[in-house]
DNA sequence: TTGTATGCGTTATCAT
DNA sequence: ATGATAACGCATACAA
């Protein structure tokens, strides 16, 4: 049963001596589109002895001689991050249609390890990258666009490089949770933001000191958190408790360090509602399981991984075509963690 | 800027045309292994030739030379359960470090795209399978063992295969759970099965039977779901209580389930724990922060992984070797949905 | 319709 | 120490 010395895989030259005919012939009647330039005899003939011997075309040497690999790279910063994996189920539902397969890697949010990855995959002549890690300021991504590698970001951007991309509408998602907070009563709201150094956290911060401003609030209330984390945005409340800040809300940069409140809350014996509010950012799974139910901004991330897969292909199929930014619509999810202040 | 139409990439024989060398020196002065063949000087000029290019090797063009392509498949059946990337991370953790690069697929449960992407590894020329997918009758996995596909299979088996596998302790795992339930206080104990088509489900199922029998508890409250999912899980448990089973306990046969169950408390106007303690299996993130804390069986996923990939590399060196199935011990995680009957 | 010949980019086996 | 040559498996321009 176990074999642990396998004959070799049968090649194109096997099926073609099985068959009585030339490896040209084997090829052309193996391959759907120069199947008609063979008689039905002769190809029928063929895919018989192939079907007889196993054959499966082996796409290394396909890949070389065509210098086209049918596949495309995903860069992901962690794939733990429950955001992630619906953006992969998205890009692959696109891009498996397309006749492309994906490949997936992850790079720990560490930039030398990110280097090593895009390496391997350009090695292996990927023919597009569709990349989750972007950093405003991110030498490896303009070196890459300057080489004319065919590139799309998600979820981030890198500044001033008109590199096609997709991601959800952050301002307004961050405008529609401070309106739905300060709905609620008169109060302070602090903002923990995501790392500064990637444009969601940027636009979201920046939404947030307009949106508050715009009612005539304080915008002083910000600490940045160093990672999009719970441990981090733990960290970042029990900052602005410990230097003495009044609010009763809190915006979070995203679910996770809105999930870091929650710690902090239990560590502090504060109510939730009750003493402050809080509102995360993308509805990750199973919010609605907490205690209390996050009330969070819904980013639509599958989709958000299709439309950088279709952009993809746009890229590959007409290099030529502008560079376009694509701003998925967001939604306010109220759920139980926000509450008029002292009610609940 | 913008580079639409870039210039090809160089080759190894620009880089020695630009050293002025043959392919074949520059060759051995690229690659590490052969370097000391060639003299400092010339490796030196090579080097900084490459260099100066931008070269990149062609791994195709490599692969299909060495008929090696340091890449292994890792199949699974879906991302977005929050269980599988840590698989993911713990097997990608130790391949790299062994030199390997790993292709990550996903199958959606469905086996006709398991069989397609399977079949796309394969003619990559993937050196080896890891395969989270298992059925106890699979007749794909049994065909490829045929073929002599090194291969590994983590979380679950395959029935009478001799498949080289990594699990959890799972019966240890139940019985910890039901002995902690019938701790309690006199109790009827319900189990949650998953899908009896996989080895997880059968052998969970089973340690349940035997554990309340030992115990002198009934077996007979037993419904299997036929996904591991948060809907199968609540569809069950509404099953067991409109056929007026009478319980204060449920084990559940992951937490995906367990969670389908909280959906059926609110439903029906259950209190967890007061009414119905629940227990899951897995100890996926973030399960501290439901309402209730979910009490579960955690299992080492990371460790599933890198112990899987370790497996598949010694496969890889020694095609021979028996092969081995490693349990791995589980630990029971007590919050808050596990309390006697009656209480809180 | 089929066969012949060539090359994709690299490494390995010969020579020298 | 280096160069010449062949070959990995396949697809295609060209010839017949």
């Amino acid at each position: 049963m176990t074999n642990p010395n396998p004959s070799p895989a049968p090649t194109l030259r096997d099926v073609a001596e099985a068959a009585g005919v030339h490896t040209a012939t084997a090829s052309r009647a193996l391959n759907p589109n120069t199947r008609r330039q063979i008689s039905a005899e002769t190809a029928r003939r063929v895919m018989r002895a192939a079907q007889a011997l196993g054959y499966q075309p082996n796409s290394v040497a396909r890949s070389l001689k065509t210098s086209r690999t049918g596949t495309v790279g995903l860069v992901i910063p962690d794939l733990t991050n429950p955001l992630f994996p619906p953006i992969v189920r998205g890009v692959e539902s696109v891009l498996e249609s397309g006749g492309y397969h994906v490949w997936i890697v992850n790079t720990d949010n560490d930039a030398e390890r990110e280097r090593a990855k895009i390496e391997s995959l350009r090695s292996r002549q990927v023919e597009g990258l569709i990349v989750a890690t972007a950093r405003l300021e991110h030498p490896l991504l303009r070196q890459l666009h300057e080489q004319g590698v065919r590139m799309v970001l998600i979820n981030r951007q890198v500044e001033h490089l008109g590199l096609p991309a997709v991601t959800g509408d952050d301002a307004t998602g961050v405008a529609a949770a401070v309106r739905h907070l300060a709905a609620l009563g008169p109060t302070g709201i602090a903002y923990l933001s995501g790392p500064l150094s990637t444009s969601t956290g940027r636009v979201r911060a920046r939404a947030f000191r307009h949106a508050v401003r715009d009612l005539g609030l304080s915008d002083e209330l910000v600490v940045e958190c160093a990672r999009w984390s719970e441990s981090d945005g733990a960290a970042a409340l029990r900052a602005l408790l410990d230097r003495g800040a009044r609010f009763t809300a809190v915006v979070a940069g995203n679910d996770l360090i809105a999930l870091g409140c929650y710690d902090v809350f239990a560590e502090r014996g504060l109510s939730c509602p009750g003493d402050v509010s809080v509102i995360g950012f993308n509805d990750m799974p199973f919010l609605d399981k907490l205690r209390p139910p996050l009330t969070t901004v819904a980013v639509p991330h599958h989709e958000l991984g299709a439309e950088a897969a279709r952009m993809l292909l746009d890229c590959i199929d007409d290099p030529g075509r502008p560079a376009r930014t694509l701003l998925l619509p967001v939604s306010l999810v109220v759920r139980g963690s926000t509450a008029p202040p002292g009610a609940g």
